[in-house]
DNA sequence: AGGTTGACCTGGACGC
DNA sequence: TGCGTCCAGGTCAACC
């Protein structure tokens, strides 16, 4: 599901409705693989902390804790990261409200809510962190990201262009349907080399991109399957997709019909006539 | 070191 | 209806 639109959809969500709560206990699955840190750390760290605020960075969900609901005691610099893999959603619930199956951490606040964290498929990950300054993800922002440090990236680069967009450790955020979407709205064959794009591809990819993750973060996100918001709200951008998941269809700019193969080891999807 | 591939999971869609 | 196959928005370890 969850790319940079969705992720930060659901982050902003989650923020507006639990920012200020104190989490009073935590209970998790005790599936191990949901958890990168141990499911006791993760229990304490969280326990009796408030939530100061709930943010993207990259693909995490960055739960920022304090000692106390005001700035007058330090910060414990604690920060809960959730990372939603493919299938995991982060949900505020009344309590009386059954549990999904799949649920694999539930924070109780002290209002009696729950913060519930499910994920059928187990690809999502749950840890905690203590970074003085706040976890900073493992790349460079696109939505912030100047044409010139971004024409920086992927010089020498000899990975596709494609494959370069989705590593995490170039640029973090970008998955699969943004990177095509990004590359058809730029004219860019998704397999070229990143280190031959020239200088006004890079500036048309850069606008590219910040175009389509800003349109889609107004949207709500793409709801492609399960997705839904916070709230269980869909988001409304894959009605704009152009090339995901649309191979054989005509492309909507010139009639020829899209092409499917794979880059990176994953689907694609690309217009042979306006991506050249 | 940079780049590529397969493994990790469940469930939904599709074909027979 | 039921079963088998294929596919999925993401990482990451293990290879070349």
């Amino acid at each position: 599901m969850p790319e940079l639109p969705e992720v930060e959809t659901v982050a902003n969500g989650v923020h507006a409705r639990v920012a200020g709560q104190r989490i009073v206990s935590v209970w998790t699955s005790g599936k191990p693989q949901t958890f990168k840190s141990p499911e006791s750390e993760i229990a304490e760290t969280l326990t009796g902390k408030w939530i100061e605020r709930v943010r993207r960075v990259g693909k995490s969900i960055v739960m920022d804790l304090r000692e106390s609901p005001r700035n007058k005691k330090i910060d414990t610099g604690a920060q809960f990261l959730v990372h939603l893999g493919m299938t995991g959603r982060l949900l505020v619930s009344q309590p009386e409200v059954p549990l999904p199956p799949h649920t694999h951490a539930v924070l109780s606040l002290a209002d009696g809510r729950e913060v519930r964290f499910v994920d059928a498929r187990r690809f999502g990950r749950l840890s905690v962190v203590k970074q003085i300054g706040g976890y900073i993800g493992p790349g460079v922002e696109p939505t912030t990201i100047s044409a010139e440090e971004f024409s920086t990236l992927f010089k020498g680069r000899k990975l596709a262009i494609k494959a370069a967009l989705l590593n995490q450790s170039i640029l973090h955020g970008v998955g699969n349907i943004y990177a095509d979407e990004s590359l058809f709205r730029a004219g860019i064959r998704p397999r070229k080399q990143a280190g031959k794009l020239t200088h006004a591809e890079l500036a048309r990819l850069h606008e590219a991109l910040q175009a389509v993750l800003a349109h889609a973060i107004k949207l709500g996100g793409s709801s492609v399957s399960d997705y839904v918001d916070a709230d269980g709200v869909a988001g409304f951008f894959q009605l704009e997709h152009k090339v995901y998941g649309r191979a054989g269809e005509l492309c909507s700019d010139c009639g020829t019909a899209l092409k499917k193969i794979v880059v990176g080891g994953r689907t694609t999807v690309y217009c042979p006539k306006c991506q050249s």
